[in-house]
DNA sequence: ATTGTCGTTTTGTAGGACAAATGTAATAAA
DNA sequence: TTTATTACATTTGTCCTACAAAACGACAAT
């Protein structure tokens, strides 16, 4: 008699005033056909039209404007911002709050857009790029302080990224960073002999960007990454 | 005269002191090295160390909330929940509030990264993923309404993302309907002639992996997802 | 024409109040 | 002794009021 009162155990957990309110506004957003720059009701206006209190508006304002969503000023009121992805996700994801597991995958991810973009980047280049390329290889070359590799290696991977032209990308350099940081920590770790050299250097990558193919861009860039693959660190985890 | 006279000049933003809290909490949070269902202090005990009010703390910490890295419960107070970097993304990622542009760049960052994840691919793929992967295509043929086939196509390539074992591109099949919906949206909008068949079917992609090399198995992607580059809607847009 | 002053509006922050949930201790009942 | 009930305390969720700070407009002063 009694298990068949509650077939389906419901959690029930009722959604709070401000997950609602922050819903709400998604709606709102989008069927108001919101252009950045336009100006949203007051708060006051915000609160009284959806029957709650001010409190609860501003706590889910609070979390557009951590997304970058919207900005406010005294007296100006509240604005809507060009909602752009990865600076979205740049504020949201705080290294410190991923696990190793996941930076290694996002690791692999990167890998993959560097392999996957080689066709962008063919249809993108210009002289000029390659050059600015060449440059940033040049002004790196002698200079071997590990905090000085790493700017340069994202000086370098950055600017692919830019010549992909592809603007949600180009805003993954902010990972970049992140699992930069991550892969070198682990490198300066581990003995220097047990890292392997790397196979392919940049300035491969770059010739072949100016005369080569697609396919052997994405092969270099292949190898340019199989170094870590190598490493016991990253075969244990996989 | 005038030009010369501000050479840099900074906005100089104060950062509100929501913001301040929010980098307080994560340092917090990271320091004090949390594990998951760990208790955090009182709202009030959080408010009277950083000198803040209690509404300010809690629009830092409904931040967290949207995120899913805490959660509260009267009484109870309030606990960390293990972050998971793509709950927390389809949190933040509301399809609603990408605009055509980053749609656009979305289905582009679609495309590298299915050419990009070969690789992982081809390490990671078993006979009976290949079988599956077969059972999938026979299961839409004949199948032809354009429901199915948005269904079909998500089946397919988000099973190729499962092959690559990495969660964290897994987690990216969210994003794989929403890009669907939108070329698919397209497609319907443009009279049948002008869209041109496609050059590789996904049984030749299958064939590949199960017989082909990477570079091959590259190139064929490429050429599977040519036809949209050769879509005018896709060239006027870049 | 630039600068300064005075209202006005709106956000940012503080603080008080109370209901609801929930865990704890005390008490009554078996 | 064990169990059920009751009363109490704590903490979040929500509402409310208040006021400072910034930004804007209008208007005056230099």
């Amino acid at each position: 008699m009694k298990e068949e009162s509650k077939p389906t155990i419901k959690p029930v957990q009722k959604e709070s005033m401000v997950d609602q309110v922050e819903k709400n506004l998604r709606i709102y957003f989008k069927d108001h056909g919101f252009k950045p720059g336009d100006a949203l009701p007051t708060e006051m206006e915000l609160a009284e039209s959806m029957n709650v209190s001010r409190n609860v508006i501003r706590e889910a304002l609070s979390r557009f404007r951590m997304l970058g969503l919207i900005s406010s000023n005294k007296r100006k009121g509240i604005q809507l911002i060009k909602f752009n992805l990865f600076s979205a996700l740049e504020r949201v994801l705080d290294p410190s709050v991923l696990d190793k597991s996941t930076l290694h995958e996002l690791f692999e991810l990167r890998i993959m857009l560097e392999i996957g973009m080689a066709n962008a980047l063919f249809r993108n280049v210009t002289p000029d790029d390659i050059f600015k390329l060449k440059e940033i290889i040049h002004s790196y070359e002698g200079n071997d302080g590990s905090k000085n590799k790493i700017d340069y290696e994202i000086s370098f991977h950055s600017y692919l990224y830019k010549v992909s032209k592809n603007e949600t990308l180009y805003g993954f350099q902010k990972y970049l960073k992140i699992v930069f940081d991550y892969v070198l920590e682990i490198e300066s770790q581990t003995e220097m002999h047990k890292i392997p050299p790397k196979k392919v250097d940049h300035m491969q990558l770059v010739e072949c960007l100016e005369n080569g193919t697609v396919s052997e861009f994405q092969e270099l860039m292949h190898q340019h990454f199989s170094t870590y693959f190598e490493m016991d660190f990253f075969k244990r985890n996989h």
